[in-house]
DNA sequence: ACCAAAAATCCTTTATATTGGAATATTTCG
DNA sequence: CGAAATATTCCAATATAAAGGATTTTTGGT
């Protein structure tokens, strides 16, 4: 076989990269991969040559593609140093009066179709219903007030304050106030 | 180690497909990429599980990216159609009762390094005060209730109710409660 | 500085990726 | 159709990926 050492190192060092960024260790990358912490000892120092699989298993774990997993990285360009304020009365939001529903949009515009947030707010009785989102989105629910109703596909729960859900979007699903306050919410959308 | 046989064997397919389109014979393609023929029949039928030297090789006397030969499994894996529900009780949370900072750790565990994202609340005269994050990290802090005083790098800015502030995470940065009543705050980190 | 806990590395064993060549199958062409 | 040429699969031997546990190194608190 040809001699790759070179390109073996170099994968083990951006494996490395990746991990440390995630703020995992060897032993948490092991119990979510399947794959041994001696293993990726040794993948991350350049003295062992994963798999396919192996390499399949790490990106499930990483929750990345294969194609992010082994292309070299680009250096992302300069970003601005000075704070971005956007005022409460500029934060933009969608208001269905029709079903006492207002979302305040949160996240930054460049963005959107990756992760996306918001401050949900929905009046007693009242009903978020949305459409399927592109495949494998998934949202994150948080009650900050009130109490909420979650469908998501054949399934409903219920969700006090404090509480978290998670769920599959790219199925119907619905949001409703199950309180007599109005429901205050973090939303988070993850495409 | 987790079962993987399943994508293994698409590989394979995928393989072979790229070579018979390309019309090359196994003899050929060993040839230029120093990968034994043998081995090539095996990792076509699925028997094998290449490792990324070999499929390093591969893609290189394919004239393809690494990204190109895996890009058929980019999508990713099967997800739980269920709801999943984190109870308020059950949200984990770091505490610095010293400066009077709670965050709940709202993001599931497998985006770490990706996004996270927390609600953070401060006690008046309280302070969270954050080494720097991986480079090209932000910070997207909304105010809930109170206010707060951002400092990243060498700027300084007042946020009140509903207002949002997006700023450098990657330099030392703070957060500081500015009002008289606790500061309660949606914190989204982005790497 | 010390100690204890966690993390990473090292070591041994097992499973398997990889090879070269022999055997089989497929195609080509008279 | 049959033989030669070519292509693919099977087989035995070797190198090494992978796992599990032992050891060393690092980290964090007092």
């Amino acid at each position: 076989m040809k001699d790759n050492s070179e390109i073996v190192s170099l994968l083990g060092k951006h494996l490395q990269q990746i991990r440390k960024e995630k703020k995992l260790t060897l032993e948490q990358l092991s119990q979510k991969s399947g794959v041994s912490r001696s293993m990726l000892s040794q993948i991350e120092r350049g003295q062992a040559n994963p798999t396919f699989g192996t390499l399949w298993n790490l990106s499930r774990a990483l929750g990345l593609d294969m194609s992010e997993l082994v292309e070299e990285f680009e250096s992302s360009g300069p970003i601005s140093g000075k704070i971005d304020v956007l005022l409460a009365a500029d934060t933009p939001r969608i208001s269905n009066t029709q079903n006492g529903c207002t979302l305040a949009i949160l996240g930054p515009h460049d963005q959107v179709g990756q992760f996306e947030w918001y401050e949900l707010q929905i009046e007693p009785d009242g009903i978020l219903d949305s459409q399927p989102h592109t495949q494998g989105t998934r949202e994150h629910l948080t009650v900050l007030q009130g109490a909420a109703e979650v469908t998501s596909g054949d399934q409903t729960i219920q969700l006090n304050v404090g509480d978290t859900g998670r769920y599959k979007a790219d199925v119907p699903h619905a949001i409703r106030c199950a309180g007599k306050v109005a429901l205050k919410a973090l939303l988070v959308v993850m495409g």
